[in-house]
DNA sequence: TTTGTTAATTAACACTGTTAACTAAATTTG
DNA sequence: CAAATTTAGTTAACAGTGTTAATTAACAAA
């Protein structure tokens, strides 16, 4: 009897429908015309009909949340290849950095709005693969160098959130825009390369081979 | 002819009930509780009343943004006394973080929300003296440790900015919940230690003594 | 006293997320 | 096959939101 199953895709299929118009209308729209109305719209049903396949529209905004991590995933695909830990951490933040500026929309979904906590908050409560999996990444990476002396000795904890603070400080500052005053001495239009700039820095300052070779 | 100064008078008196009860809602509900209508209920007057007053509820936001800067200036009231640059800015880090923790409605409104800068996009748009001055304070202190050699000499913005990203970006990640699962390992009750921690493991980063004397 | 100005209000618009009650279709049961 | 039941989707409504235009009430100047 594949008739459950047939009802089961065809549920899946309007998911992603709705999904889909979500997308459609963050990317060209911004987070804050997304509304629950305007999704109905798109795919041409009532705006109560998303919450039977949605508990609210935070849990919409959830998965638009993860594919945010996705994106964020494929930035950060060809890293494996860099063999040095400490270079594959400065490319790391650039890329950070880079996707950040790119996606300002799902960057503040990921790490500045509330909805997605909120989700989480309810659920089984802790754990995100999505995100656990992006920290854990520079976790490992912050041990890596420590290990291979590249970066000063000190909990690897403490350095993982105080590097990941600081590349979300720059991106969450420039997307909120309070970092343009900050540049207008500057060039005040690549506000990107004097991310970069910041970011290597501080990076530069916690690198063991330049404090050894000075 | 007292006449038109009383009216004045008047004026900014039901200004600043406005503004008291703005500030009353926003301390006690929260910076999303704060709309129109309520602060209209509070002080007893039409909700369009509001609107004679400030031009939209972003001016009113904005205002107490300004009163958020004026707390902080509070935190570092006692700043001057520290004699040498580099404790002066381990404090600074340090009374940031405890401001942020302490007042995060306000912190969000200085630093995350764009409320308040739309309002400055409109206006004379590009000065904002009570931001101006406290990031003013940051970059004249990294300047004052470089020029004494107790930090990494570099470009002074960009480290002054690299700072404040830091700082900023630990109290961000941690007033949005973002934190949470990063310090399940350690206590996970006191994040602000954690916090603590990190800022000194970046500013001893940069601290030029500590380089030399290993 | 009449005119003109100004402060404040009412009513309304166009939205927002969300719930309860209802209809119509599809599926299971007798 | 017809009746009963489950399910999908809709309509109507609630309780809000920021904001504007039109209107009233109060006051100062002529």
């Amino acid at each position: 009897m594949g008739i459950t199953e047939r009802k089961e895709k065809q549920r899946l299929e309007l998911r992603k429908m709705i999904l889909d118009a979500s997308m459609k209308l963050f990317v060209e729209e911004g987070f804050e015309k997304v509304s629950v109305r305007k999704i109905a719209e798109i795919i041409e049903y009532s705006p109560t009909t998303l919450y039977l396949y949605f508990k609210d529209k935070n849990e919409i905004l959830f998965e638009l949340c993860e594919l945010g991590f996705q994106k964020m995933a494929e930035y950060n695909k060809d890293l494996g290849q860099i063999k040095n830990p400490l270079l594959r951490l400065h490319q790391m933040g650039e890329n950070y950095l880079r996707f950040g500026m790119t996606y300002p929309e799902y960057y503040d979904l990921m790490f500045i709005q509330p909805a997605p906590m909120e989700v989480l908050r309810r659920q089984n409560c802790s754990e995100w693969n999505s995100a656990d999996a992006t920290i854990n990444a520079l976790r490992e990476l912050i041990r890596e160098c420590m290990e291979q002396g590249l970066i000063v000795k000190d909990d690897v904890n403490a350095a993982a959130i105080g590097v990941w603070a600081m590349v979300h400080g720059l991106v969450s500052l420039s997307i909120r825009n309070r970092l343009g005053k900050m540049l207008d001495g500057t060039d005040g239009k690549d506000e990107t390369a004097a991310m970069e700039k910041s970011l290597h820095f501080l990076l530069n300052a916690i690198d063991q081979t330049i404090r050894q070779s000075k």
